[in-house]
DNA sequence: GGAAAAATTTAGCCGAGGCTACATTCCTGT
DNA sequence: ACAGGAATGTAGCCTCGGCTAAATTTTTCC
């Protein structure tokens, strides 16, 4: 067992970084209903999020507290520099932890779901060993060439 | 963008693993006082977890209701069959987790505390990539810090 | 044996993040 | 042009998981 300090400060990071991990995938997501659709709706937001529209409207209400996004009655959402530097952050980080489980061997789609939530916890550090284990492994590669193999059917997906 | 469907079914994941982390780090906590101290206490639990007890004993009353825990008033903390189940699973994955982060190049801390969140959101599917993945290197891999932690110490933690 | 200390439990308070029900405002199709 | 439907907003309820303060029980130690 880890000294009782260090254990209280981990789980304390990881309880930080889950009330955190709400905003990240909000503004992640209002950011590519822009790039997708010139607009983003509270209605998408909260169909993609499957979630109802009042829980959507209520945390975008905390987003724009905390200064990511604006909005004007009845119109779409905006983010602001903050937001959209959130965003972008959390997006590439996003899609380096999609990239790296892949890498690893987990199935595209198992990968794709877990990395919904692992990647609010990934640290800087952990973010850049990542990237160079990509690096070393995929070096300059850009399309899908699934060479090392691992696929197998499982419907248990969870 | 994925379709709204899958990606609100991806959301909805990541929220439900959310609500079990919690259960899953206290079990495993309790399990590890257990087996440390031959007992394990509400106020360990609160100081490891870095909350203050009231909070933990809320806590605990919830695992009790699912059925995790027992606990006779003013007497220790013990788990159930369930629990113990649960807490060995939980120790099991967690240790993959962190031994994959290091194995792919991430600072010893660093994996340690990013683990403590990110182990909750990892599926069977891509658990069992990990091993595969570990099982692979690890014959190989030896050439650096002696990793291979023996199974409990007793740092006598009171 | 009894007082002091420690551990445990109870009783509120709060914010986050779900929900339903209903009200209001836009927007579209006839 | 306007009626109906879709989108948006409001109100109120819930659980979870933090907290402090205070009461109770157990343990320790003189
Ligand atoms: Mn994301
Ligand atoms: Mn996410
Ligand atoms: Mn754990
Ligand atoms: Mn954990």
């Amino acid at each position: 067992m880890p000294e009782a300090p260090a254990q209280a400060e981990r789980f304390g990071k990881a309880r930080a970084e889950r009330s955190t991990a709400l905003l990240e995938d909000y503004v992640e997501l209002i950011a590519d209903l822009f790039a997708a659709n010139g607009e983003a709706r509270a209605a998408d937001v909260a169909r993609r999020q499957g979630v109802t529209h009042p829980t959507a409207l209520k945390n975008i209400a905390r987003l724009r507290r905390e200064g990511l996004v604006t909005a004007r009655p009845y119109r779409g959402l905006f983010l602001t520099d903050a937001g959209r530097k959130l965003a972008d952050a959390a997006r590439a980080r996003h899609r380096v932890v999609v990239d790296l489980l892949i890498a690893v061997g987990a199935p595209r789609e198992a990968a794709e779901a877990d990395a919904e939530g692992m990647e609010h916890h990934v640290s800087k550090a952990t973010l850049k060993a990542f990237e160079r284990f990509l690096a070393e492994r995929r070096p300059a590669d850009r399309d899908e060439a699934p060479q090392r193999q691992a696929d197998e059917d499982e419907s248990k997906t969870s």
